[in-house]
DNA sequence: ACCCTCACTGGAACTCGTTCTAGGCTAGCG
DNA sequence: CGCTAGCCTAGAACGAGTTCCAGTGAGGGT
């Protein structure tokens, strides 16, 4: 009945690493083509020279070979960004410039980032662990923008999530085509104020 | 010409209505046992005694019919936040009061709240208007609940849309079990400081 | 060398969303 | 009345995600 999966041989193989990352690949690039939709379980597999049964046994759903990818991508993103850290004077505005970039990076693969997001929003509970993965990840970028000096306060961590929660679900509606990207801006930048609101650091501490 | 889909009729007989509530009804209970996996297209039809072809002619997706089932939903809520508007002096805190008290009442139905939530972010573009009109209901409540006294200016629209955003995505991490309650709060809380901060209201700042 | 285990393969099978088809019913109109 | 348009019904059919199964092969322990 409730079949016991395996919890996924914690340490792989080299052959096995390399199916992992042909898998990964041949996923971020069918979701380039046509986002969600293109990624369809069976090319993917075919793509990367495995079998179907393969497939399900690294990634157990589409969405989590999805969000997986997802972690792949803001790996990525985060080393890029790191290499030219934002400028600015004002921590809110290094966040928003950020951010920014993260979207105009995403907006060169739209659909891409279309499968992504669908398929980050749409996990359920089986999916926690890797979305929790890509969330730690949201939040590292952040507090590396916001470069602060101690370790954040609540009320700074309660922030950044609120500019997680709304950088998603801006992405979100622009992605589906309900908020033009200069919304999204001004949104980012709204939201980007509470940082100074909950850390006036100049002087304190 | 190209597609020939029928736009829906505008003007619905008796009989259609009631079908129309039928389904809604039998979807939402649906959805309130087993959450979105749980509204199954086939059972739904045969819930509301209509056939399968007739419920697609009603909501042409699955998606359709559960943001449909959110339109109704919120409309209720809507109605129920009216009776009870909150008594805080503060409009931050009053929104914030108004959200929680909504969170309170989706917590109450989590299935449901999980099936509609999910349907909302998972809709493409094909399902935009429907989700327009769920944000419209939402912005109104907001609005409602700020209490402002002529129309509101473009930036305190950002904070709403800010705070739209942050709803919507912390109830999914609620739903998907990766943030408490009290986590929820806090955050609502937090980005409700944006309304006190954009507010030009006659108070200090 | 031999065997055993276990991941991998190819492909069938099952589910559920969605589409399509053929026929029946109703309402309005001559 | 009888006719014509639509709307509705029952049910088959199709596509994609997911599961299952029998067989194969390679590495590790004896």
């Amino acid at each position: 009945m409730t079949a016991e999966v395996k919890p996924a041989p914690l340490q792989l193989t080299e052959r096995q690493e390399a199916r992992r990352r042909r898998i990964l690949h041949a996923s971020a690039r069918l979701a380039s083509r046509g986002g969600f939709d293109a990624v369809q379980m069976r090319e993917v597999a075919e793509n990367s020279s495995v079998a179907l049964g393969t497939l399900y046994r690294y990634f157990p759903s589409k969405v989590h070979l999805l969000v997986a990818t997802m972690q792949d991508q803001l790996q990525h993103m985060h080393e890029a960004l790191r290499k030219r850290p934002p400028t600015d004077q004002d921590a809110a505005a290094r966040v928003a410039q950020t951010l920014m970039r993260a979207f105009r990076a995403l907006q060169r693969e739209p659909h891409l980032a279309d499968a992504m997001v669908r398929a980050l929003t749409f996990a359920d509970r089986s999916v926690s662990p890797e979305v929790d993965t890509v969330s730690r990840l949201t939040t590292a970028i952040i507090l590396d923008a916001m470069g602060l000096e101690g370790p954040p306060t609540p009320e700074q961590l309660s922030a950044v999530r609120v500019i997680e929660h709304t950088w998603h679900s801006a992405l979100i509606t622009w992605l589906s085509g309900r908020a033009s990207i200069a919304q999204v801006k001004i949104d980012i930048e709204t939201v980007c104020r509470l940082i100074d609101l909950t850390a006036p650091t100049p002087s304190s501490r």
